[in-house]
DNA sequence: AAAATCACG
DNA sequence: ACGTACGTGATTTTA
């Protein structure tokens, strides 16, 4: 007897397993040369689980070698008609080899034979030997292979869950022996392989004539006891099928292999090279584990030394004029962050220190405010206001890693140096989540050399990406994006966060008593037509109240239960007066929670402003976000929210709030961009956009034919086109049949070919580079342009069409921003800029820069860049944000 | 942590 | 036949 274990896996299958399972999160599993890894990583995983539960001392993946078989040649249509296996799966194959050398586990595949032959023929060998065998795949076929020494593990859902076959459980299940699962497969057939079996017999016929006549050869034997039926017309007609099926389903445990068990022993993970591979793939949570069990490379450790008052004057002077800088706040909000410590150096001199006051100590303070001494940061918003904070001014910076690595790759973003650093091949930074934990857990490590050694470890990083990757902008051409547009935005942006909106909290106060007496006016109506209290927030007892209940149709469903959103309760509006009641209970509840109680919990005491954070690096088109709070999507369109807009006032008294918008800026660029005659002709000759739209799609005379209706139709046309239009998205949208859709669409075309061109073309170029760009050079790569499956292949098209659009007008704002602050700056302007909200600047002005900034934003605006159609810019003001519309 | 909903351009 | 409009963030409930 031997102790031996083998585990077997059906490779091919697994694969397929994995890639399915993960195949929602597609876009999410790509490393950094745009490989696909979604199937690796959920192989990854199911060998983990299985290497654990099996425990074996011999393995081996089988693999099948191509397409044809022994198997074709007896019947030639065996597994035609698959469908494809996609390029996504495709294109990871190789790379499955590579991690199972990592894990030293021996792969094979053999010529004119599939996986399940090289298992059948191991495993009898390994059985006859006394060894223990488990096999895993996801195919059920290989139950046929359980025995007592075998067992069979089928995935179940995934990769992570699997059913295991004994004979026992094969009988208790399906009541059949493992060698009548060939006789199952012969009657049935099998779709997925593409073979017969017997016609109108599937798994329950067949499990009850293999019950009752024990295998195929038997059931013909015995044919004629048959009573007379369809069925046994059936069987009588498919004999040959029958036995046919038997065959192809019959594993053979005899093919002729030219490995053998003595060369399948298992001999555990190669640390080096697993590492190298999960670097290459971008596995982080994989190499985690390594980071424990202490097997990683060694992290390069950078010297540094401690800086004190004592040493700091001579420290300061042997650095020369280009430093990198990083900061520590800890928390996320940075405007009330408390500050951990600081690194500053260059080359082989770094200096640490807990004590930020030491910053405001005469050389190094005169350092960061020399313009000459150039900063290399990661994230130079969050480094200019910190400093700020601490009143500092820095000048001059040069390299911030995070701006450069998003424009590089959008996705590329992390908010962690060390993280972000492994996207870039440079691992000697651990990440901040490693040495500092996170969640409850984050904090600053009590041990001194723990966190100078990661400060300068960061300085380093710091020095040697800013550099790096500047060299990258270059090469890509994003170099003028770089320094003219996004370095000196975030400076910009850091001075309107600090700057802040002034908010009239007694406003949001009052508002806050008015809405709670409606809210419970509300609620009781509600309970009083449902008979009965519940949790009107709660989708799911709603969806009781208004479809079990009260028996209102159901429009649509969600994953979990009934939709309730506005749509669907628009849809219900006649059928009980509930519906009303819960849609004006939604409307104020949100105003109400979001706004007047969100916005009252993060204005500052110190100032009653708020100071909200720009995200420079979030978005795939270019555009900025805002959070804590996000003050670009304040209510506008209904009047109620509309009011929460009178709390956003002026800071200083007699002063006033001007906005300043685009109109129709996406319109604009996409007539620029894609150089249509009509289109630019429409802008050109000043025209009411949406109106001449229509009087071209529907054919009218001019734009006196053109009803409110029809501009509504036109409009959301015209807004399709910039999302990268369908025809089902613009029927749901204005509430027309698709077909109806399908020729509005078709007729916009023949109006503006320049626009079809374009719409062809952008795709094609984002098929053949991997990308699109924007009017400035802002790159977004589209990793499943190319794709296999039909609905994310049609997201990246749409994507392809809609970011140069809503990118380059992002571009032109930024710009525009700039020499905004430039003038505001340089005519000693008391104005100051507070808000962004895409496609709208919002001003605070002294009453005697009135008539000077009225005429200069929308002049600076409209001239930001020079496109084929004019830019118009609309300009209003008021006592408040509300009046200023 | 994910889902549902709804606020903005 | 597939299953959709593009880009965001905050709040609440539920698993």
């Amino acid at each position: 007897m031997t102790d031996k274990r083998l585990l077997l896996i059906d490779g091919n299958s697994i694969a397929f397993r994995s890639f399915f399972a993960l195949q929602n999160s597609l876009s999410r599993f790509t490393n950094a040369d745009g490989l696909h890894t979604n199937a690796i990583y959920g192989f990854n995983k199911m060998l983990d689980i299985i290497l654990d539960n099996v425990n074996p001392t011999d393995a081996l993946v089988a693999f099948d070698a191509g397409k044809t078989t022994f198997r074709t040649k007896m019947y030639t249509n065996y597994k035609g008609g698959r469908a494809k296996t996609p390029s996504e799966l495709t294109e990871q194959m190789p790379y499955l080899r590579d991690l199972l050398t990592g894990y030293g586990i021996k792969s094979y595949e053999l010529a004119d034979y599939e996986a399940d032959d090289i298992i059948g023929t191991l495993s009898l060998e390994a059985e006859k030997l006394g060894y223990r065998v488990t096999i895993v795949t996801g195919d059920r076929d290989l139950t046929q292979l359980v025995s007592d020494k075998t067992t069979v593990a089928v995935t179940v859902k995934g990769v992570t869950e699997v059913e295991d076959y004994t004979p026992e459980h094969l009988k208790e299940k399906l009541g059949v022996t493992p060698t009548q699962v060939i006789d199952l497969k012969g009657l049935m057939g099998d779709s997925s392989d593409n073979y017969p079996g017997v016609t109108k017999v599937g798994e329950k016929t067949a499990l009850k004539l293999i019950d009752q006549f024990g295998s195929v050869e038997n059931l013909y034997d015995h044919i004629d006891d048959l009573k007379q039926s369809k069925m046994k017309e059936h069987l009588i007609e498919d004999e040959d099928n029958a036995f046919l099926s038997k065959k192809l389903a019959t594993i053979d445990r005899d093919s002729p292999l030219k490995i053998g068990l003595d060369q399948l022993e298992y001999k555990g993970i190669n640390e080096e090279y697993l590492i190298d591979f999960y670097q290459k793939m971008g596995f982080k949570s994989y190499l985690k584990k390594f980071q424990k069990s202490g097997g990683l490379k060694e992290v390069e450790q950078t010297q540094f030394q401690e800086l004190t008052k004592a040493n700091l004057d001579k420290a300061m002077e042997s650095l020369g004029n280009e430093v990198s800088l990083y900061l520590e706040m800890p928390e996320k909000n940075y405007h009330l962050s408390s500050f951990a410590g600081f690194v500053i150096g260059n080359d082989e001199k770094w200096f640490v220190s807990r004590n930020v006051e030491l910053l405001k100590l005469p050389t190094i303070k005169d350092l960061i405010e020399n313009i000459d001494v150039k900063l290399n940061v990661f994230d130079s918003k969050r480094t200019y206001v910190g400093l700020n904070r601490l009143e500092i001014n820095a000048q001059c910076f040069n390299y911030d890693v995070l701006l450069q690595s998003y424009l590089l790759d959008t996705n590329e973003n992390s908010n962690d140096l060390g993280l972000l650093a492994q996207q870039h091949a440079y691992y000697n930074v651990e990440s901040d989540a490693d040495v500092y934990g996170t969640g409850a857990k984050l904090s600053i490590p009590d041990d001194d050399q723990t966190f100078f050694q990661h400060l300068a470890n960061k300085g380093k990083a710091i020095e040697v990406l800013g550099k790096a990757l500047d060299g990258e902008l270059k090469q890509n051409e994003q170099d003028k994006l770089y320094w003219e547009i996004e370095l000196p935005l975030a400076i910009v942006l850091a001075k309107m966060e600090i700057s802040g909106i002034r908010v009239d909290s007694n406003r949001l106060i009052q508002m806050q008593s008015e809405f709670a007496e409606r809210l419970s006016e509300i609620e009781g109506e509600i309970y009083r037509l449902a008979g009965e209290e519940f949790n009107i927030n709660s989708p799911k007892q709603l969806g009781r109240i208004l479809f079990e209940k009260m028996r209102l149709p159901i429009i649509k469903k969600t994953k979990t239960g009934y939709s309730t959103a506005v749509d669907v309760l628009e849809k219900l509006r006649g059928e009980s007066d509930i519906v009303d009641d819960i849609l004006n209970y939604r409307t104020i509840s949100k105003i109400q929670s979001t706004y007047v109680e969100g916005l009252l919990k993060v204005v500052h005491s110190k100032d009653q402003k708020i100071h909200t954070t720009y995200i420079q690096t979030l978005t795939q088109t270019g555009r900025l976000s805002s959070i804590e709070p996000n003050l670009q999507n304040i209510p506008v369109r209904i009047d109620e929210g509309k009011k929460i807009r009178q709390a956003f006032v002026p800071s200083k008294e007699g002063w006033h709030i001007l906005s300043s918008d685009y109109s129709q800026i996406e319109l604009r660029v996409l007539a620029h961009l894609t150089g249509d005659k009509n289109m630019q002709e429409a802008f050109i000759e000043n025209q009411d956009i949406h109106a001449s739209t229509a009087v071209r799609i529907f054919g009218l005379k001019d734009a006196s034919e053109v009803t409110p209706n029809i501009r509504r139709q036109a409009k959301a046309v015209n807004f399709g086109i910039v999302y990268g239009i369908s025809d089902y998205g613009l029927s749901q949208n204005i509430g027309i049949s698709r077909s109806d859709a399908k020729k509005f669409i078709e007729t916009y075309f023949q109006e503006f070919p320049g626009v079809k061109n374009y719409v062809d073309n952008i795709v094609k170029v984002a098929k053949e580079q991997g990308y699109v760009e924007t009017i400035s050079h802002r790159r977004r790569y589209l990793p499943d342009i190319n794709s296999s499956n039909f609905s994310q292949r049609s997201f990246a098209e749409r994507t392809a069409m809609n970011t140069p659009i809503q990118g380059s007008a992002a571009d032109i704002i930024k710009i525009a921003m700039i020499k905004m602050q430039q003038e505001l700056e340089s005519r000693n302007l008391k104005t100051k800029m507070l808000l962004q909200v895409h496609d709208e600047l919002i001003f605070e002005v002294p009453d005697e820069e009135m008539n000077e900034i009225k005429k200069l934003v929308p002049s600076v605006m409209d001239s930001a860049m020079k496109l084929k159609v004019p830019l118009k810019v609309e300009t209003s003001w008021g006592n408040n944000w509300y009046e200023a519309k």
